[in-house]
DNA sequence: TAGCAATTGTTATTCTATAACATAATTGCA
DNA sequence: TGCAATTATGTTATAGAATAACAATTGCTA
């Protein structure tokens, strides 16, 4: 359920492989550039700003400007490889990519870490309530701001 | 429950004198600009981003810039008397001001239009799943993307 | 290998938001 | 009332996020 949890998340290179597999599945290219991105979105704890990305990229000595970052972004939301969280302007790493959803995230006041919550109960109950109001539903976004367990018990390690 | 429903909302003078009273309640000032930019909100057909809340104020013939219409939204964000809709960086008038809550927003994906629904149940069940995960909830965005009735019809008037 | 489509590079610009400091208005109090 | 402290607004400049428009390149296919 955590991706940051160690017990819970698949390995970097599983993922990097479930990626790959999607895409050759569905007939796109998960390009260089592209899971250059993905290995730095999933390789970093907290989300990231697409210009943070784009600093990572540099560093790498690749060429870039923001179009270079926001294609490979626009791609790997597509593909629902990412998420971007619209409350703090960053991109984080899908924790089920393959089943499309909007996800619900909890977003850390104080350590600014970001976990992604994926309850069915959730996004059926607000599915159905839109329904009720007769509008259909494309996607959702659902973004919680409060306090992640580490911070409520003041052992948190990382702020930022 | 829709804002924009003559049949159900409040009417406009009602509105603005809840938020009167409201701030009179909390000791906080509704100043002159705090009421104004309340005003373009709420006379607005949809929600507006803050320099569209600014040309209006500089057709007022009032003074400003940027700073001038954050600080005032800040203030109604902070007084819950409006909402911000990170998704689209807009800003939207409460149509349940007093309960301080998130609100749920169905946002409509060709016609622009927005509707606030405040469903106790998806606060309540986002808020029990979040506490399964021991995560204390300060704050709530949900914004949901589809298409609303008149769209799914085809009778929309206003697009944009 | 020539041609087409998809991807990436590049420059410039638009839109959103805030920092920092100056000025004005309001409130509380002597 | 008059003054100090606080709060609110005006003003200038800048930071941060995202896209438009066009050029160059890559990869696939006929």
């Amino acid at each position: 359920m955590y991706p940051s949890d160690p017990g819970y998340a698949p390995s970097f290179d599983t993922r990097l492989a479930q990626a790959e597999t999607l895409c050759q599945e569905r007939g796109v290219r998960l390009t260089d550039l592209r899971r250059r991105v993905l290995e730095i979105i999933w390789s970093h704890p907290k989300p990231m700003g697409a210009y943070a990305i784009l600093d990572v990229l540099r560093g790498d000595g690749r060429q870039g400007a923001p179009p270079t970052v926001y294609r490979a972004l626009d791609f790997l939301l597509e593909q629902g490889l990412i998420h971007r969280l619209a409350s703090l302007n960053v991109y984080a790493g899908c924790c089920q990519p393959g089943s499309r959803h909007g996800g619900q995230f909890l977003i850390c006041r104080d350590c600014g870490q970001v976990n992604e919550m994926n309850s069915p109960a959730v996004e059926n109950l607000l599915c159905a309530e839109a329904a009720a109001h007769c509008f259909e539903v494309l996607t959702q976004m659902v973004e919680v701001l409060g306090r992640c367990p580490d911070c409520q018990r003041g052992t948190s390690s990382d702020v930022g």
